[in-house]
DNA sequence: CAGTATCCCGCGTGATACTG
DNA sequence: CAGTATCACGCGGGATACTG
C-alpha cells in the first residue's frame, strides 16, 4: 500500500489552473501540435464561443501554461503553444486520464458519446 | 523529453470529480485519518458552511471518492473515510501538489497565507 | 483573423434558521 | 449531531454584434 502525502495548498493552485470547461481539450490539442493558430483551434473545438475560448486561453497564458505569440502583419496571426510549465503537467494529466478510465469508465464513455466526434489520433 | 499522451474525456471526468472549493482540503484530511466524523471535519475546516460541506461530501460519495458510514443511535454518528477509488488518486494529487510548489510557489504561498492556520502535520 | 462589447442565465457557494 | 429549507449573490459560460 503506497502511502502518499500532500498538502492541499498546492493542490488548490494546481486544480484552479486546470479548472475551466474547455481547458482539458485545449491542453489536449496543445500537446498534440507544435503550435496552433487561434482560428484553427476554434474550428476543431466544437460549440465554444469565441469569447470564452479567448478567455480560457487568456487565463492559461496568465498561469503560464501556454505561450502566445503574435506575428506582426495584417491580418493578424496568433500562435499558441504549450510552455515548459504546461508540458511538466503532461504525465500528471495522463495519470488523471488513466484513473478516470479505470475507475469511472462509464462516465468517460458518456463524455465521449456526448460529443459529435472526439478527435481520435493514433 | 518525456512524451506523454492523453485524451481529454477521462481528464474531464477526473477534474470534474475534483472540482469544488473544499474538496482538496477534504481529501487532505481523509488521507490523514482513518475515519472522521462530520462535526470533527467541520471544526477543522474553517469558514465553510455546514450545507456546503455536506454538499461536497455528498458529491464525493456519489463519485465514489469516499465512503459514508452511519452508525445507528442517537445522537447520530456519521463517519467518512477515503475509498479505494479515492486512494488511487493519492499519488496523482501529490504530483499536482509538487507541480504547483515547483512552478507556482508564490501562488501556493498566497493560499497558505490566506488561511489562518494550515494544519502542518509532520 | 483575432479580439472586444453587451446582455443574459444557471449554478456553485454562502448565511441563517429549522428538524429528527 | 447530522442534515434540510430558504433566500441571495457573484461568477463562469454563452449568444451575438461590432472593430482594427
Amino acid at each position: 500500500m503506497t502511502q502518499t502525502q500532500f498538502r492541499y495548498c498546492g493542490l488548490n493552485v494546481a486544480l484552479k489552473t486546470l479548472t475551466g470547461k474547455w481547458k482539458p481539450m485545449i491542453l489536449f490539442h496543445l500537446f498534440r501540435t507544435e503550435e496552433i493558430r487561434f482560428n484553427e483551434l476554434w474550428r476543431i473545438i466544437p460549440k465554444v464561443s469565441k469569447k470564452v475560448l479567448l478567455q480560457q486561453l487568456g487565463q492559461m497564458e496568465e498561469d503560464g501554461l501556454l505561450i502566445r505569440e503574435e506575428r506582426k502583419g495584417f491580418p493578424p496571426e496568433v500562435y499558441y503553444r504549450i510552455s515548459e510549465k504546461g508540458r511538466a503537467l503532461g504525465s500528471v494529466l495522463a495519470q488523471l486520464e488513466a484513473w478516470a478510465n479505470t475507475y469511472a469508465p462509464q462516465q468517460v464513455q458518456q463524455v465521449f458519446d456526448s460529443e459529435k466526434h472526439v478527435p481520435s489520433f493514433d
